[in-house]
DNA sequence: CACTTATTGTAATAAATAATACAAAAGTTG
DNA sequence: CAACTTTTGTATTATTTATTACAATAAGTG
């Protein structure tokens, strides 16, 4: 064996992720991760082999550490429209306090650039199935508590979710007014029966 | 006088609206622009000065021209919630026959490049609000003829349904199913009281 | 302590980008 | 038809981009 990389692994990955989520995946340039990242271009280079690269290993962190808190209020063995809420909260609480990190890393990446490379297109979209998933299974889990009527359709009303979840995203780029996306969240909540 | 434009100005400015349509701003390079305005970079440069001034007519070509079919629609004397309905056809009929025309100028313009520029920003929020704005008058049209409750909070409705129409053109750019966005679609207007 | 091997910074490369300079060409008007 | 002015294509520039080559450096291991 030799030497021992000289940087933090973990943190070089986390502030390549923030950088990704906040630019996006084109105009986060290798500069600006290195940069970020407190690595040099030979180091980068030696570790990561790619931009590419880089970013799938950003995007599973993104999906396994950066976004489990939400997941969690989502599994929770709360009442289901308060796991909902909670989801929610931490949603914007994201929104609000960002130093800039912009909304979520896979709606953020649902961008020509991403789609158009195959395999990162599957990754993306196998985490957008994934946060379908987990709401579906939140509502049959309040079906099955009597928390909600028996004929609720949690297929449907989690993929409408997740579209609208997109565009909370999508406006929460242009506007600083968090409380009228709040208010109008949760009409469309309890407009869906939730 | 001297001699006049060898090209057909609306018809480039057509074509340069779609590129801008199909692969965002930032994307579209002005090689690209020239090639499918059927027009050289010495007449390109002359007549609009700059990509980004080229940008500003197309939105403005989008906004009146592009999308009056929509506008129309939700402004006819049909019930309102068929004028909805009407909107939405419009909308996945161009998501289905587009060839590579990816769901709205406009929502597709909320970018990092485009919103960078002051300028540019102010004009594609000018937009969104006007799309807002038409929501809210059919709305309360429909109040007025009894269509919808008095109470029915046409603002609030509105906001959400933006916002909701936002995730669909992000989703639609991942999936081909458009049975399914249909489907979730009308659950989703059904759940707004439409 | 020296040897091995990975790490690291500097310099260089190659491709793509938006924009400019300028001279040749072409149309309109008197 | 000739003067005038705009249009147009070519060549050039300046900038940004991701990536590679390579030599110097530093840390473990026997």
């Amino acid at each position: 064996m030799a030497r021992t990389k000289d940087f933090d692994t973990e943190k070089a990955i986390k502030a390549a992720t923030k950088l990704f989520w906040k630019q996006g995946y084109k105009k986060a340039s290798v500069q600006a991760l290195m940069k970020t990242m407190n690595i040099g271009e030979g180091s980068f280079y030696n570790t990561y082999k790619s931009k590419r690269d880089l970013f799938i290993i950003c995007l599973d962190y993104y999906g396994s550490v950066l976004t489990k808190d939400r997941y969690d209020a989502l599994a929770s063995d709360k009442p289901v429209k308060e796991r909902i809420r909670d989801y929610f909260e931490i949603i914007f609480d994201n929104l609000i306090s960002s130093q800039g990190v912009q909304g979520c890393l896979v709606s953020n990446s649902l961008s020509y650039e991403v789609l158009k490379d195959k395999a990162l297109k599957e990754i993306v979209l196998k985490e957008t199935d994934k946060f379908r998933d987990f709401l579906i299974e939140s509502f049959d889990k309040g079906i099955l508590n009597k928390e909600l009527p028996h004929n609720f359709n949690s297929k449907v009303v989690a993929s409408s979710l997740v579209t609208y979840v997109h565009g909370i995203f999508k406006v929460a780029t242009t506007t600083s007014n968090f409380s009228e996306l709040r208010e109008q969240t949760d009409f469309t909540l309890r407009s869906f029966g939730l």
